[in-house]
DNA sequence: GATGAATGAGCATTCATTCAT
DNA sequence: CATGAATGAATGCTCATTCAT
């Protein structure tokens, strides 16, 4: 019956102070959160934070990696457990759905942070993280290119056509909080992503998101 | 030979505060600009900014009423100038785009001001500002509805259905500086907005913007 | 019998703060002082200190200034009084040494500013102080360099020739508090600068302070 | 085969970290370095360093008694290389200036240190040490002294009266980045030393340093 | 001896806002 | 209408030091 280590202490007081911080920055924005905040809902000390993260900034860096890398952890398992590349496809579609819908404010948070241009140190970092997750995306979607399955366009555009429609769906559907089930939505939304990228149709039509929004 | 009118003049300053705050707060954000920015770039003293608007949130409002009242102008004088609801709806489309096109920077701002969370006045002036766009373009539809030629939805819907997708690519193309020319676009956007309206079409497919972007 | 003016309320309040900050320089050192020492010491608020000066920093440049404006001031004044250059020499190793008997511990404060090297800016305003009172001192001396009643050597020279022992063994004076009295190497400290610049002398000693101290 | 022994293990660490806080200490200054910077410069653990030192005072304070005993220990070498009274003062107004010249920064930082005025503790150290030394000096003139070879006069004015001219010098050259070679004014100082405590010498001048510098 | 997580008082500075002139 | 000095609460951050392992 060993006493906690400090390796898992220490985990374990970062871990706090990045679970308080995401609340304190779902509630009030990141930019209207204070370190004292964040010492209050997190425990830890004012020396404590500053000790692991050195900054508010890297603070807010880190709980934003930490979230797209739950999403991204989520989608990836998922595309990894299907076995085609119309399955792929679906299951990404999928996925992201059901992550956008269980975790509904931390997408609004990751939408927001992405769309708000941090400092350059900042923004880099939210790329690579990005540009990781296309990569991965791209390496299992490489056999079904070579097999000529699918379409062979930028490596950089798979997740992007994948996921384009289904995301922009869903900032809307987190934005305007609608009512619309997510469900009713999905098939269509897989439906279209895996014909924009299967190799032998002949696609027609030029279908756009009929759930508009406008100024 | 009259002095000139003080109307005139404090028209000018005031004019001259809010082009200054346009430019901090395009080039800063809104959060990050501060009135002694704005104070600088304006020329004015800090004591006639207060005069002239009382607190910094006023003039974020201000700002972004002027920016989105030319806009909402931009769009409805192209719509008006159309003799038929598909011309319409085409020219709502053709004005969003190329508004955005030639004022990308102050588009991004008025999305950034949207998606942030103002206070209670603020969001509420924003959202009086949309309605009373809704109602116009509403307003200019109602005849084409009568005739049937348009289907009959709730009137806050026109907007989102016409401009919907439109701004959702616009969107994207702003944030991630496409590369594409939004004349190739155009002609799919304006064609699915309307097929999406016009009454008699039966529209079998469910599809969805194929310009993607994902996380 | 007007109330007074601005103008004159604005002068009187920076001067406060300047007065308090010289007051708390002079006991805890620049370095030890903080803010809101000044700000309890001359009664300004915060905000109508960073008002004026902007920085720490920028108050003790100005502390500085101020100080040792009046120190050139005073031997400027005493220079400028004298009809000879041997009388211009001697006034100027007298006056030195009133000034810092008077005002000792304002002396010792801006000896250990000039020790100190404070970041760029400050170092170049100092310097640039100091250039000013070099050029007056030879401005004055010229006439006498002309007539050949004084040797001609670099302008910059001028100063650390006339005042330079006199200053060392001033320095001495104020960190050691030495109990010998100033008046008693007055006459041997203005002989000895004299010497050192009269054009028609042969000095055949290479004499040195002998008020000495060591490591 | 005998592992490297404790005490040798933990004077190399000590030592380590006293190299590190020197630079530092060179490069910021005692009052801006912070003990993180000596954590990285010396490679050691920050509970390393204080398990060896106790506090950052007692670091700078050790840093400071190793330069100058370092110092000391050159002067006193060369004095007791020595063979006669004068050749005494001859060295150690010669092995000033080598020093001075070869150890600049470290010279201007003791200098440094000297000046400003730290807590009673450091303050008695430094006076120690100074004293140790002022010792030492003493006792090896002391059988001159005795002889009638040099004069007799307080103990504790020996260092003074040897040094204090050409501390003086150097301090300014050290301070002022003199041009002026140390080697042209060492015979001068030496020549004025020796003439100050020679028991048979009938002085008249009251000469002063002629390289000066001034405000 | 070594390590580094934790502490918290203290600091310089910012900034929207007020108000006397 | 214009001006800018004055205000002070609030903030992000520093840093010497402690102590459990």
């Amino acid at each position: 019956m060993p006493a906690p280590s400090r390796k898992q202490a220490s985990g374990y007081r970062k871990h706090e102070i990045l679970d308080a911080a995401l609340r304190c920055f779902l509630k009030h924005g990141v930019e209207a959160t204070t370190i004292e905040q964040i010492r209050q809902a997190s425990g830890a000390s004012l020396g404590s934070i500053y000790h692991h993260f050195g900054s508010k900034e890297a603070i807010a860096l880190a709980v934003y990696a930490g979230a797209v890398q739950e999403y991204q952890g989520h989608v990836l398992a998922r595309l990894r457990a299907a076995n085609s590349a119309q399955a792929g496809v679906r299951a990404m579609v999928a996925a992201h759905l059901e992550w956008t819908e269980a975790n509904a404010n931390l997408s609004l948070y990751l939408t927001r942070v992405e769309m708000a241009d941090g400092s350059r140190p900042t923004a880099g970092r939210i790329a690579e993280l990005l540009q990781t997750f296309f990569q991965a995306v791209y390496d299992w979607f490489q056999p079904f290119i070579e097999t000529g399955e699918m379409k062979r366009v930028a490596p950089a555009l798979y997740v992007p056509l994948v996921l384009g429609p289904t995301s922009s769906f869903a900032r809307h559907w987190l934005a305007h909080r609608l009512a619309l089930d997510m469900s009713e939505v999905a098939e269509t939304l897989a439906e279209s992503a895996w014909n924009s990228l299967r190799n032998d149709t002949l696609r027609s039509d030029n279908g756009i998101d009929h759930r508009p929004s406008g100024r």
